[in-house]
DNA sequence: GCCGTTTTCGGCCCGACTGTTTTCAGTCG
């Protein structure tokens, strides 16, 4: 069993036991274990195989014990019983707005519901209603969370939370009564999936703002609303909740509402271990809980926050409690990589297969974005559903890119498109154009198309044969995960990333919103071992040049640098690392 | 269930809002 199912298992147990009513300690325990786990950068197995597992922080001796069991045996007969003695449906209970461990419990144990269905029903009956701390009112809200959860999905990819809550930002930029406005939760924090949008707001007339944040005549409805905070479903069924303070606790509030809970537990931690306590409202010279503004340490932004608790300044991406406290600690933050640092992008689609835009007018658009480059990488043949190319027509390709960028050197513009091919990689050490005709393009990214259903050993070799070919230079989206559709196929993704500092390989950083992998919580360990990055747009339109942005934050929250990233390159320096692999043996 | 050089026991982040209560529990972030 490795670590991924390890850690489901352990989330999924602290779930089960909050619902027994356990101490809400204990479950946490079970999830920062089960984070400590994912985290890990070598194989569980061998860590378990070595006995090493009580290094790792927040691993006792009990779960030291429960983790052994399920990596060696595969099963964990304490799991196995915590599952027997409550009804599978319970869990999905939890998706309900509203219900909690405690509500679910009552509805069990009293009414006998252990299903969406079951509650569903005893709600149209009346039951829930007359419960003990029940009412009409919980009654109805349950009903409407069911309802919605049918019509909307519950995440939301990061490109459509953001496209809705930048044009309520600009909204309450220009309202007279905002002072200060940020998105803040894991929007800013720039998770590839987000549940809800937050609004930070600093302002002199909460009320006002509330009023006409609430009364927005695009939203689809009100959930709450009181003094100093509101939540709304804005469109697209997104929950979106607004916070408003003063001015002067500003930097704090964003701070604890941008997250992450991890990040702020931590934060609070060096705190206290200064002597002073942080919450929402301030930094206070304190030891117990206050709000006396006379103890207060004032701070106008947040990073005069980080500096009081000892710390350089950790961008929204990096909070995370992945690494960043360390490094701010020692000053050894990165200066993470900006979107328009990027030059182009080295995996795109026209006509020729599944794109919708000729190559010149590709060309013509990027040059007119400020880019340097683009590369046309269309399908190769395998991928016959779009259109994917034979050597005939890739070479008929070949020269219409070549016309396109001599017409623009006659006309004196300063761009180059690139030639290329995302080949795809069809079983082991097979790819699906010959050697001698990669050899004549610029850039190959070679992906995974087809067979999802092999083995993760069987794909894991795919992969690095792929990247052991001296004319591959870039592993497509690595997994070819699409958020919230569909898991990607099973590789062992540091086997992979050795081989790819071996060969000299690029990763893919696919743009595409659905795709944006590999995943962030991968890259450190590739920049560890050397592996550069490559931002791709993964264009099919014109318009999708704009998932370059998209790329950049998911490369931040990866901890990459300019440097890092190899379409930060102006064109000659690229060219060269182009060719630099095909010197290789 | 984890953790610890002031602690091996007693902490573990904590406040707003809702709805059900008639002073507070549960949920949420």
């Amino acid at each position: 069993m490795n670590k991924e199912q390890v850690a489901e298992i352990l989330v999924e147990i602290g779930v089960l036991l909050e619902l027994k009513g356990e101490n809400p300690f204990k479950t946490r325990a079970y999830a920062n274990a089960a984070r400590a786990i994912e985290a890990l950068a070598e194989p569980l197995q061998t860590i378990v195989a070595e006995n090493r597992l009580a290094e790792i922080k927040g691993i006792g001796e009990a779960l030291q014990k429960k983790i052994t069991e399920l990596v060696t045996t595969g099963r964990l007969g304490y799991f196995e019983d915590l599952k027997a003695s409550l009804p599978a449906g319970l869990l999905a209970l939890l998706e309900v707005p509203g219900l909690g461990p405690k509500k679910i419990k009552a509805l069990y144990d009293k009414l006998g519901v252990a299903s969406i269905e079951q509650l569903e029903q005893a709600c149209q009956e009346g039951k829930v209603a007359k419960l003990a701390g029940f009412g009409e009112k919980t009654q109805a809200n349950i009903c409407e969370g069911i309802n919605r959860r049918r019509k909307y999905a519950a995440k939301h990819l990061y490109s459509n939370a953001w496209s809705v809550a930048e044009v309520i930002l600009e909204k309450l930029r220009a309202h007279p009564d905002v002072i200060r406005c940020s998105t803040a939760g894991s929007l800013r924090r720039c998770k590839e999936v987000i549940g809800d949008i937050d609004f930070l707001v600093s302002s002199k007339n909460p009320s006002a703002v509330i009023d006409f944040f609430t009364t927005q005549p695009e939203l689809l409805g009100v959930n709450a609303s009181g003094e100093t905070k509101a939540s709304v479903i804005a469109q697209g069924g997104i929950q979106t909740d607004l916070r408003v303070v003063s001015d002067a606790e500003y930097p704090f509030a964003l701070a604890y509402f941008t997250g992450s809970k991890e990040h702020n537990i931590i934060m609070r931690q060096r705190a206290i271990e200064r002597g002073l306590r942080l919450n929402e409202y301030g930094l206070f010279k304190s030891k117990e809980e206050t709000r006396d503004p006379e103890l207060l340490v004032p701070c106008k932004t947040e990073e005069e926050i980080f500096q009081h608790l000892g710390l350089s300044y950790v961008p929204p991406e990096l909070r995370e409690d992945m690494g960043e406290f360390a490094a701010a600690q020692q000053g050894t933050l990165p200066r993470l990589v900006e979107w328009n640092d990027l030059r182009g992008s080295l995996h795109n689609h026209s006509t020729w297969s599944d794109g919708h835009n000729r190559p010149e007018e590709i060309a013509r658009a990027m040059h007119d974005l400020g880019c340097e480059y683009w590369a046309i990488t269309d399908h190769s043949k395998s991928s016959f559903q779009a259109n994917g190319l034979d050597v005939d027509r890739l070479r008929k390709q070949l020269l219409e890119i070549k016309e396109v960028n001599q017409r623009l050197a006659d006309e004196g513009i300063d761009f180059r498109l690139l030639t290329g091919v995302e080949v795809d990689i069809l079983i082991a050490c097979k790819l699906d154009l010959p050697d001698d005709v990669l050899s004549e393009l610029d850039v190959i990214v070679a992906s995974i198309h087809q067979g999802f259903s092999q083995g993760e050993a069987e794909n894991t070799k795919r992969l690095i044969c792929a990247a052991e070919n001296r004319y591959v230079h870039i592993l497509g989206h690595m997994t070819g995960r699409l958020l919230l559709e569909r898991e990607g196929y099973k590789i062992n993704a540091h086997a992979v990333i050795d081989a790819c500092a071996a060969t000299g390989t690029w990763i893919e950083l696919n743009a595409s919103p659905n795709r944006m992998e590999m995943d962030w919580r991968l890259w450190p360990y590739a920049k560890g071992k050397g592996v550069k990055c490559v931002i791709n747009c993964d264009a099919h339109r014109i318009e999708h040049a704009g998932y370059l942005r998209l790329g950049a934050s998911a490369a931040r929250k990866g901890w990459l640098t300019k440097e890092d990233v190899i379409n930060t390159l102006p064109l000659r320096s690229l060219l060269e690392r182009l060719r630099l692999k095909r010197g290789r043996k």
